[in-house]
DNA sequence: GTGAAAGCGCTAACAT
DNA sequence: ATGTTAGCGCTTTCAC
């Protein structure tokens, strides 16, 4: 690469000083047309390209937003990846989502976007990297220790995705999530009142999933709500959440010893979708024999036979939010107050949960 | 947000020079790990995050890839969001998928990704936003006047991502493309041999879009080879390549004087869809009476009814090659020769083709 | 309207 | 192993 052109050499082939320079591209209006003219060309001619770096170190500042996301955003997206041969193409994966979502508002309010995922480094690691090159970023829960971005937190707005909840309020993050618990009750309620479901069985994700322990509250609100006997822990709990496990669950409470459940409600589509497979190959009908119900929306829940009922999260739009909020702070608003968004979720009814078949 | 800590501050709370500073993120090991601890943890303390401006600066890189494109992508997605509704969300674009692929590359190599749509802008615009803060990038042709392109192309490995193939190889730009031509010959060929298609007619897109230029010289030189009559032009052209579009075509060769063609050959699957649409409305039968073809691979294909008979496109591939050709430049290698990689496309047979049915 | 000069926060020789 | 010292390329008062 040759070496790159800069303002004095700009500058010194136009006859003015660095300065007139800077300001024919900050305030083109102040400097006169004429003169204006000859530098572009100049720097066109030049093939100059102003440096990010040196703009925003003098300026604090970059027109940047950042995203920072887990190695592994997306439950199952590698084990999807091999089982589904040519289908890894087409599922679009929550980071996509989000990303798209994040990119078109950034772009509406002229920032970029910088997207990283987690890879171990020196002394600090990703957030670093992204912190030090944006005005503000959104982080998926759980991709960096909370302490470090409490600390980041005091330079820079941040917020967090789909993390947890009214809990931890223990920093000065701003937060957007889903309505998971809502969107569990909701469809546990369908399951119970249109389809006469009175033994369910969860299927959840470790404890330390804030999302998965979200949606067994709503699963748990449900049932006490009719007056079901509810469990204080999910029937069972996975790790990955991945279609394996899901097929692997499956298998499990058909097996267990106070016979098979009416439904099994999985905490989310992958798992859902994993069972489907498993109780066509053991010649159980869905939802004849039992229903099945997944959360978030994924497109392959169209495609499965029978449709996957399911939750949708609206990831396109926690994105957009995202941005939104960092806007917000960094143009001096919303300065002081936590904001915590709760995005409201969809119930998609498809026939997995019986609908479009005789009632149970 | 508070004022941010720099190396002096921290360097000055834990009794040691900026130099000790900067060491104990850049090479650890030079450092005592006693100091080292220390320095960490004053930079903790601080809510410390090195500047990557100032990094940039001096250092001369940023450790980041940018990726431009144009507001607009996506053929017909805009279209598509408002006819389709829900499945909105469902539909994995282009640009999605090119941006998937670069971020895992540009992760597997350390390197986080810079993602920017054009909007108009100051004097020069969105490729000054980007060039300025990355070490390299790709852009989506089309994006970004040639001429420009050139001129940062001196400072910085760029790669054309789609665009025109051996033709104006007036530059220093390195390119990455999917085998458009051959693509479409082969399933041109397809159409002739295996269902014995004689008259098909070609939908393309307007002569300055290089993709359909190419498709077109494929669906030529099928026809040539199989000594069919191959017209110099396509039959139809449209400006957008949309479903609405692809609707419209549809009706058009249809109501044309010659007879309607046997096939229809599309130059993308959005206008491919749109035509099946059309054709359903009309009581023409897909593939009995006439057969369709895409060319993409789109989602969508697999859905519609029958199943869209296409080309699919590794976009993905073509994101991962875009970053492999930036690292290979800015590790030192490939110096001088102007690369150009044409990735291989295949061939997906549903049923629109009339694979799967009788034989005609 | 334009120039001069002082940083912005960091890295990279070069000393010690 | 650690400190000193120059810049890196730009923005930004403050003069003229």
């Amino acid at each position: 690469m040759g070496t790159a052109a800069t303002v004095y050499d700009v500058a010194e082939r136009s006859g003015v000083s660095i300065a007139t320079v800077s300001r024919v591209y900050r305030q083109p209006e102040s400097v006169r047309k004429q003169t204006r003219e000859r530098v572009l060309g100049v720097a066109r001619e030049l093939g100059y390209v102003p440096s990010g770096n040196a703009r925003g170190l003098a300026s604090r500042s970059t027109g940047v937003l950042g995203l920072c996301f887990p190695d592994y955003a997306d439950p199952g997206a590698e084990a999807e990846a091999s089982e589904a041969g040519e289908s890894d193409d087409d599922a679009m994966l929550y980071s996509d989502q989000i990303i798209r979502g994040m990119e078109r508002a950034a772009r509406r309010n002229g920032y970029a976007l910088l997207i990283a995922a987690s890879l171990e480094e020196g002394p600090e690691g990703l957030v670093h990297k992204v912190a030090g090159r944006v005005d503000g970023f959104a982080v998926l829960a759980g991709t960096v220790p909370a302490g470090e971005l409490a600390a980041i937190a005091r330079r820079m707005p941040i917020v967090v995705l789909a993390g947890p909840g009214g809990e931890r309020r223990t920093d000065l993050l701003d937060h957007v999530e889903v309505a998971n618990e809502d969107g569990q009750e909701e469809i546990t309620r369908h399951l119970i009142e249109e389809h006469g479901v009175r033994r369910p069985a969860f299927v959840g994700a470790g404890a330390e999933s804030p999302d998965g322990e979200a949606r067994f509250r709503g699963y748990r609100r449900a049932l006490l709500a009719a007056d079901l006997p509810a469990p204080s822990e999910p029937d069972l709990r996975v790790g990955m959440m991945t279609r394996a496990e899901g097929a692997r669950a499956a298998e499990i409470l058909l097996d267990r010893a106070g016979g098979a459940p009416e439904a099994i409600v999985f905490a989310n589509d992958q798992m859902a979708v994993g069972a489907l497979h498993a109780l066509e190959g053991r010649g159980v009908r869905v939802p004849e024999d039992v229903a099945v119900t997944g959360f978030d929306g994924i497109p392959l829940g169209r495609l499965v036979r029978p449709g996957l009922t399911t939750v949708r999260q609206p990831m396109r739009q926690l994105g957009e939010e995202a941005v939104n909020l960092l806007v917000g702070r960094l143009n001096g608003g919303l300065a002081g107050e936590r904001v915590s968004k709760v995005l409201p979720v969809s119930l998609v009814r498809r026939q997995s949960c019986g609908c479009g078949t005789a009632p149970r």
